[in-house]
DNA sequence: AACGAAACCTGCGCGC
DNA sequence: TGCGCGCAGGTTTCGT
């Protein structure tokens, strides 16, 4: 998946095409994508509108007329909006006909993502948001500081933990703590004060110019049919094992933490 | 409570 | 060409 900024992306292209367009039909191919009984999901979605789209971390949040349909792409989750009739393919999982007679095409190779349907009423406190943490540039500092600084895991795998703080994945992560100067095998319980602030500034930081640049393709992300981010540009040691450091000319190393692949500049990272 | 490993899936690139 | 292995942007579950 996409992490925050991808979705950002997705979440406004999707929002020039299906606002204000209502649900007529749902096809279910595989699904287990929807986390409940599938006919309950296709007669509850059938007859509402698509009112409002936001997004909470990598969420998705579809505002209906009585529920909101909260989507995660997970690695690999896409959409896309073809005419009614388009020929689904193999990894194409869910497609919802729209009332301007388009369908939006759910596609998904590893099957990762999730779609939870939920009461307005319930959404906030049930299913996928329920223990969401705040994004980078609403968190609380003190929260965030206390949260990293009780814990005995190294601080990457703390920061990729969405209960702590939201919207960072594996790309960004490295590319935050790059910028923070701090090594990612670094214990949560041993970083200061100073540098807590650092990687939440180098976050912040990451994060709004990856949106601005639609975000990053690496392998096969695209927003929607077509578009390509433009962030893998910018990326300072993400996937640039072997290559010099933009800063020292120290190169770059691949390894491996919580058995993510991470990547470091073993001179400017401590 | 908090941690790490395994699980959920498929496809790709690599070495043999 | 085929096979087995490791790898991939995320999160949940399970055992310790």
């Amino acid at each position: 998946m996409p992490e925050l900024p991808e979705v950002e992306t997705v979440r406004r292209t999707l929002e020039t095409l299906i606002l204000d367009k209502t649900i007529t039909e749902v096809e279910i191919l595989y699904p287990k994508i929807i986390q409940m009984d599938e006919h309950e999901f296709s007669e509850r979605l059938i007859g509402q509108k698509i009112n409002r789209i936001d997004r909470m971390g990598k969420h998705l949040i579809i505002h209906l007329d009585h529920d909101v349909l909260i989507v995660h792409l997970r690695m690999e989750g896409r959409f896309f909006y073809h005419p009614r009739g388009t020929r689904l393919t193999k990894h194409d999982h869910l497609c919802f006909h729209l009332s301007d007679g388009m369908q939006l095409t759910y596609h998904d190779v590893r099957k990762f993502g999730t779609m939870h349907l939920i009461s307005q009423k319930d959404y906030l406190t049930q299913g996928p948001l329920k223990d969401l943490a705040k994004e980078p540039n609403e968190i609380d500092f003190q929260e965030f500081k206390a949260l990293i600084q009780k814990r005995k895991t190294e601080i990457k795998a703390i920061l990729l933990d969405q209960k702590v703080i939201s919207g960072l994945g594996n790309i960004y992560v490295d590319e935050t703590l790059f910028r923070a100067g701090i090594d990612p095998t670094r214990l949560g319980i041993h970083i200061t004060d100073l540098e807590v602030n650092k990687i939440l500034d180098a976050a912040k930081l990451v994060l709004e110019k990856a949106i601005l640049l639609g975000g990053t393709t690496i392998r096969t992300f695209e927003a929607m049919d077509g578009v390509h981010g433009r962030f893998q540009n910018e990326l300072m040691v993400h996937t640039k094992a072997g290559e010099p450091c933009p800063i020292c000319g120290t190169t770059i190393i691949k390894t491996k933490v919580k058995g993510r692949g991470t990547y470091v500049c073993p001179t400017c990272q401590h």
